[in-house]
DNA sequence: TTGCATCGTCAATTATTATTAACATAAATC
DNA sequence: GATTTATGTTAATAATAATTGACGATGCAA
């Protein structure tokens, strides 16, 4: 009856891209339960809801920590990249409004037709990049947009994600990570 | 029957320095409930582990990330302090061996029998202090210490703790806490 | 000792969760 | 349009959590 536990549930199974059919099977309860989960009809035991999340997979401790919003911030136009470069060299900075960010950098290219795995990514930390080159379809959170040069994005590593070149040429991207991951 | 939540629980509910019955009695669920979840005989239906850690209190989130362990690093006595001092000042460092602390400082006084109160403290962050002169008593995670000058503690501040001066004199600390509080 | 209070545990019952097996709806395929 | 396949929901049942009320063990006081 508690009420919360079913509203995050439903919130990150879409995220995650699931039917509750598919991650009841993965997780080895009944698509019932999860129906029911999810609309506070009952309160599950710890024991039911750690075998969903870890279908997912996600700690209880993510799941009970609600920072999961993707909240329109994730995606930012070339246009809207704010420059504060000095001098000959100019820097456009990403996500300049968010503070307490930690970062580190990848230079990647995707050939035509590759992507990062049928599986959604999702783990610890924060990362963000810019398209250089190409075109790349970044889907966050259940969310998909097409990026040219000059897009960027920013996103909590904890939604789950996938990029994708869906262009006839490779695609570049400058990206960061954190924490560092090479 | 997932085993963890039982331990966890007898360990949280021991460092708060409570009974079943108490915590039964403060959560609303009985004292055999709280037996049987502690023994990993039940998993507790996620609004039972609400109740029971919102009357610590405690969150969900606190009670699944497990750095809860005082670990036997709390009490730093005098002679182990290692002395990183230059020149004429003197430093000595509380805690040396445990990286990524952030802090701040508080200068306090304990006039005798006076202590931080009935109730144990738990907030984020951490904390740790030095006793300059007197005598102070340290609980920690049910565990208590009794601290005289160049003595030390540090601890997260999420394990319930108190402090009394047990002496006849005032007794002085220097303390640091994080996040700033002041 | 004896009595009294508190501790944690446990068998039997009650209340709730979890499963089974259906249903209704919507979108895709023939 | 009819058929198939997928979606989320729900009544009835089975399985499990939660309560009740007891028990033995321990510590403290009379």
């Amino acid at each position: 009856m508690n009420i919360e536990v079913g509203k995050q549930l439903r919130a990150v199974r879409t995220a995650f891209g699931l039917s509750q059919r598919e991650l009841a099977k993965r997780a080895g309860v009944t698509n019932g339960m999860i129906s029911l989960i999810e609309q506070d009809s009952v309160s599950p035991s710890v024991g039911s809801l750690q075998k969903i999340l870890a279908a997912l997979p996600m700690t209880m401790a993510d799941f009970f920590t609600r920072d999961m919003e993707a909240g329109g911030d994730v995606v930012y136009r070339a246009k809207d990249l704010p420059d504060v470069g000095t001098g000959d060299i100019q820097y456009r900075l990403v996500a300049a409004s968010k503070p307490d960010r930690k970062m580190s950098i990848l230079w990647e290219t995707y050939e035509p037709d590759t992507d990062t795995g049928e599986d959604l990514l999702t783990h610890s930390g924060e990362e963000g990049g810019v398209v250089v080159e190409g075109e790349l379809e970044v889907t966050v959170a259940g969310n998909t947009w097409v990026l040219g040069p000059g897009d960027a994005y920013y996103f909590n590593s904890r939604l789950p994600h996938r990029f994708r070149n869906t262009g006839k040429q490779p695609a570049r991207i400058v990206s960061a990570n954190t924490p560092p991951t090479i």
